[in-house]
DNA sequence: CCTACGATCTGCT
DNA sequence: GCAGATCGTAGGG
């Protein structure tokens, strides 16, 4: 039986260490029968980091961001792509991690016919837009409870260990100075799942 | 009010 | 390799 995260394996104002943790773990849209290992992570926040959306302060769109640990930020894209974060920091702190691959455990046939691809085309969950299209995440769900809200996220006891993690540049981010140097881009050594981009 | 653009993806070249 | 899709957000006038 799989254990939910408790609230206290987000609570900690760094989401680096989070983004690493959450590998392996399994993200579940509970009432519709759709589930995933998490394979890429990312992680955003400090008042550092100018790839983060909350770089330049509070904003209505990334107040999420600020809120408690174990709820999700979730925001639109480029008009089309919805992304899903995990938020880390304890309230008034912006942190949190983009979840970027997700390689699916159940549900595939379902993913399938919301990305209009087969199931066992990579393009199915690898990639920010492309795992939430398939999970079928909604905006709506901005700021909803990792610990019983319409998105769970599980440990199944599968272990991650450092050695096969890998480390690299954020995607996309490439104008934001010196953070677009930082290494926060996690993602599990030869997975086929993690996203294709450049990084 | 108006405009520029972004933590992306696909399809076509 | 690159343009286009598509729209909420933020910042300026």
């Amino acid at each position: 039986m799989n254990r939910i995260l408790p609230r206290s394996f987000y609570d900690g104002k760094n989401p680096v260490p989070v983004a690493r943790a959450l590998l392996g773990k399994i993200i579940r849209v509970t009432r519709d029968g759709c589930a995933g290992r998490i394979v890429e992570t990312e992680a955003y926040g400090g008042p550092l980091d100018r790839a983060s959306h909350a770089w330049r302060g509070k904003t209505p769109r990334n107040e999420s961001m600020f809120g408690p640990p174990g709820t999700a930020y979730i925001y639109l894209c480029y008009g089309i792509h919805r992304m899903m974060n995990v938020v880390t920091g304890p309230v008034g702190v912006a942190a949190a991690v983009l979840i970027r691959g997700v390689e699916p455990l159940e549900g595939a046939e379902r993913m399938a016919r919301r990305r209009r691809v087969s199931a066992s085309d990579f393009r199915l969950t690898a990639g920010p837009g492309a795992l939430t299209q398939a999970l079928g995440i909604l905006i709506r769900w901005d700021r909803c409870d990792l610990v019983c809200g319409p998105i769970r996220i599980e440990d199944d006891g599968v272990r991650v260990p450092r050695s096969n993690i890998k480390e690299g540049r954020r995607v996309g981010v490439s104008h934001a100075g010196p953070a677009a140097n930082f290494p926060w881009r996690f993602s599990i050594r030869r997975n086929p799942w993690v996203s294709r981009a450049r990084g």
